[in-house]
DNA sequence: TCCTGGTTACAGAATTGTGCGTAATTTACA
DNA sequence: TGTAAATTACGCACAATTCTGTAACCAGGA
């Protein structure tokens, strides 16, 4: 994060989604709209810094969108903006990627039916 | 990269294409084998160190092969497994939402005419 | 007082860069 | 002909930088 802009969108891309978080969160947040604390709930690992600071990467980098409700219990919903939808099938591919890899490294035969809904 | 196997694909591919240097060798590698030196030339602001030690991962990961001619001065040539061949038109596509979302920033017209061949 | 979403301050962990060493052959040069 | 230096792909120790976690604190209504 020292200079410049790299002008290469996938380095661009990977910059945002890079880390242990941002695919999870774009996993979860697959669903619908979700809370912080749902977000928390959801992975109990993410330090609640973290988790605000990944989130607030996300909406900077128009993934993710925040909406702050008025009122007390604050309450603050987050949920996918169209390009971040459109992530979302680029990254089950990933998953895919790996798992039919998975098969490479154990040796199995060439499979072709790769389900792209790769869950959890 | 403390404890698990996390047992979900797409943090696993994330755990090797996380940061900055791995699919940019990716892009390197597409058009074909490359020595060590090469890619140093490449991408001149990788120490070697780092060099090293990202090529070792995508080895492992089974994404580049590594191949060592014997003699000296020592020769060693990279290049793309299957698996990892088939992974890069994955990281072109997300190069291709990269330049979508920006069209998106800009607020142009939501072209279609993306091309896959995103350049360095 | 608790709840929610978030920030700040500080500490510890992880990642990255720097520079040196190394191997066996070639080339440089007197 | 002898010898010194360059070459290539690293490994290693150490320093610098960056990342992540912990804990405390804030807001104001129930």
């Amino acid at each position: 994060m020292k200079d410049v802009v790299s002008r290469c969108p996938i380095e661009e891309t990977m910059r945002v989604l890079s880390g242990r978080w941002p695919t999870l969160l774009l996993y979860y947040l697959k669903d619908g709209t979700k809370r912080f604390s749902d977000l928390r709930r959801d992975n109990p690992t993410v330090s609640h810094r973290i988790l605000a600071l990944e989130l607030r990467k996300l909406e900077d980098a128009g993934i993710v969108r925040r909406t702050a409700r008025p009122g007390y219990p604050l309450r603050v919903d987050y949920d996918l903006t169209p390009p971040g939808s459109r992530l979302v099938p680029l990254i089950d591919a990933l998953g895919a990627w790996w798992m039919d890899t998975d098969d490479d490294r154990t040796g199995r035969s060439p499979t072709s039916d790769v389900n792209l809904d790769t869950a959890a």
